[in-house]
DNA sequence: AAATGTGAAGAGGTTCACAGCG
DNA sequence: CGCTGTGAACCTCTTCACATTT
């Protein structure tokens, strides 16, 4: 399956879990478009489908059951993952609620800080730890996707402390590039990177509008 | 200048600040990409900046203090932007944040929430106003820019009267379609589908590793 | 008749190879 | 000689059109 179709299936996913909760057993590439903003086309979803396999029925659409299961095992939702995150500052706290309350199999397992004021502080049960000891404890809880929320400086040593204690998967909130030699998935939510689109494009528009006048 | 390009014009921006705090005054692409943990390819930086125009040196680089300038320019990061953030958990506190501390010229303007704890309450000179006068409140503080970080349900209501507040670019990090009919442009931060991307090539990585033992 | 599944065409962006300057 | 700038080849993903199946 290719890279930029997995977002897509994640999506999926969630409207067929809605569809369901809704009553419907069976639901056409259409229908998807529509519960989906249209943001995706049918074509697509047809596409992105059928290359897992025939799981629709021609005339009559996808049966939403056996299709999100099959979404669920192919996008790995099945398995339990342990998640350990690195900075519990607003944005960590804020990592660790989303998580949790997002999908019951994602389970945060480890929460570490520098801060001597956040060490030993109880969130739901697990006591964050000091990141000094972040190998060890990722082992012990058995942790297999690592979050980054710390400041920029400290994110490359984290990601390769973390690669060490052998977490495969990163998710970086850290404004740099980590270099992990281990192989290791890194994906990087740029913000500020974000953010520039929007001015980038608020600029742009202003300067047509000129252009037009 | 093309969409997908923007975020890396972010990226060499940032690195030529680095590299002009660094004391150097002049740079070639390769340079540049090994900055950048040859996540972008010298050629790919060449390209993206002889788009704007003959900005480098044959033989010698380009010349950092004018490229900054004229990314910036581009980048619209000479405005001043002024941020709207709806949505004041912790997610809304860290955006806030991370929003002024990163870049000078991006300002927090406006803040809202619903919940009677945090109306009222002060952020850095910032009082935290009740949703209900949004329209009001972001028209009065000149905001051009607005920051979604509420629960899913409530982020369409937002959104709209965002728009109809006459914002016109919205980062958003409900999980939700927003459907706002005037042109505005929304981001979707969609950490749920980035997570999935980690899970999915977890799985598919173990997958391989059995076939191939 | 209605909707899926799919080869072929098309678009969009990246890499290559090299011409053009300093 | 070194590095930029760029047309052309290339590749990847999306859209189109339609054959296929219930």
């Amino acid at each position: 399956m290719i890279d930029p179709a997995i977002p897509r299936l994640y999506a999926y996913h969630r409207a067929l879990l809605e569809a369901a909760a809704a009553g419907k057993s069976t639901i056409t590439s259409g229908d998807l478009a529509a519960l989906l903003g249209h943001t995706i086309s049918s074509t697509q979803i047809r596409k992105d489908l059928s290359s897992l396999g025939p799981l629709g029925r021609r005339g009559q659409g996808y049966a939403i059951n056996p299709l999100a299961e099959q979404l669920a095992w192919v996008l790995g939702l099945e398995h339990e993952w342990r998640i350990a995150i690195a900075g519990f500052g607003y944005l960590g706290h804020a990592l660790a609620t989303f998580i949790t309350s997002r999908e019951s199999r994602f389970c945060v397992a480890a929460i570490f800080d520098r801060s001597p004021s956040l060490i030993g502080v109880d969130w739901q049960g697990i006591t964050v730890a000091d990141i000094d000891s972040m190998e060890h404890d990722i082992q012990r809880a058995g942790c297999n996707i690592g979050v980054i929320a710390v400041p920029a400086p400290a994110a490359q040593a984290i990601a390769q402390r973390m690669a060490a204690a052998g977490i495969r998967a990163i998710l970086n909130f850290a404004p740099t590039v980590l270099d992990v030699r281990v192989p290791v998935l890194v994906r990087n939510i740029d913000l500020a990177g974000e953010l520039s689109m929007l001015t980038h494009w608020l600029t742009a528009a202003d300067a047509n509008a000129e252009a037009e006048a």
